[in-house]
DNA sequence: CTGTTCACCGACCGACGGTCGGTCACCGAC
DNA sequence: GTCGGTGACCGACCGTCGGTCGGTGAACAG
């Protein structure tokens, strides 16, 4: 059954490539400005084949958003899992996700356009589905610890907030190299700090 | 010279009526969603009447965006300045922050669509002016005293990125009022955190 | 071989943002 | 008063875009 026939696998090679198209295209332009038109000329397919692998032009940038967005995240886990101690854990994570800033479909789709984009999916929740559990697997400890009385969730997104305010800061920047490492040094001094806090109570 | 002839005056209650209908229609809809047409039948005018005011349906946004943040703003200002203590000027603002947030027009216009229709302006700087020198001045004290050697700008950026944050979690929240009291408690609890720290500095 | 499926085609549609020549009430000059 | 100029406003019109749908032919199952 895992064979795969040659209509499959036309299919699936139309597929990826109506998808590589259009994450070029909303990196480069943006979600208004790309036309379907645009981005089927582009694929060599008429419009008809989009519709048929895609309900409509934002089902097709949610499937785009998805894999740049999964690509971060798993660099950021990466990063993350390759530290024993947690605090040096959260030190490369952070800088993983920085690195992510850097690349221009990162910061085009998931930091700038996501959120207007996919409006009514954010309202419904299914958005923040691989950044928040991550984030509150890393908060939790510190609301027993330092922050007693916090909910981890409201903190969660206080954090979501400020990475993607960072990236944003990245993003706008002329020099988004130069921008990423003054982010860098604020959130590693943000750490520290936190951190501080809990040596003079665990060690 | 300040007397205003009727033409003038017709023309500024064209002016905010369109503005008005604009603000209702896109804190409902949202942007994209609302049409040009729907909003000139709304206010009784003529699709040329709005493009004589405005250059364009971004123009016409930009515009609204400009008046809900305005009165955010100037409402976390009064907040701050009617406290004398810096640090419970930095609480009163906050507070006041989160009330804008709950307001459905804040939410839908500063919060969720600013970024994606106002990319060109983002990018070009004058999005953050009225933001960013606030959260400048209240943030130098910190660099130069508990954080040294970060960036004003960076921190700032990362600053409003968590204030966003917690403007998208009250958005999204199915019991907004509820949502605030949750966010309260954990900025309280952060501001608190770097006041002790400073108290600390001689300590 | 034959009937079915389905990935794909592309002409077509309605709606939308934006344009532009025209209209007429108001204004200041005399 | 009146008269030419001005500008707020009108609304038919245009190009483009997202989305639809009946058709087509190659790949499957029997």
């Amino acid at each position: 059954m895992a064979v795969k026939g040659i209509r499959q696998r036309q299919a699936d090679a139309t597929r990826d490539m109506l998808l590589s198209i259009a994450r070029e295209r909303f990196t480069e332009q943006g979600y208004a400005a790309t036309s379907i038109e645009d981005i089927v000329r582009r694929a060599g397919v008429a419009k008809g084949a989009l519709y048929h692998h895609f309900s409509g032009k934002d089902a097709l940038f949610r499937a785009v958003y998805d894999a740049v967005l999964a690509e971060a995240v798993s660099a950021v886990m990466a990063a993350a899992l390759a530290e024993t101690d947690p605090w040096r854990a959260v030190r490369a994570g952070l800088s993983a996700f920085l690195d992510a800033c850097l690349e221009p479909s990162f910061r085009r789709i998931v930091i700038l356009e996501s959120v207007a984009v996919l409006q009514q999916e954010f309202t419904d929740g299914g958005i923040g589905d691989q950044e928040l559990p991550m984030l509150r697997t890393v908060l939790t400890p510190l609301t027993g610890d330092i922050l007693p009385g916090v909910a981890v969730d409201s903190l969660a997104h206080v954090a979501l907030g400020g990475l993607y305010g960072a990236a944003l800061y990245i993003a706008r920047s002329a020099d988004p190299t130069a921008a990423r490492a003054d982010v860098d040094v604020a959130l590693d001094a943000l750490v520290d700090g936190l951190r501080a806090r809990t040596s003079g109570h665990g060690a």
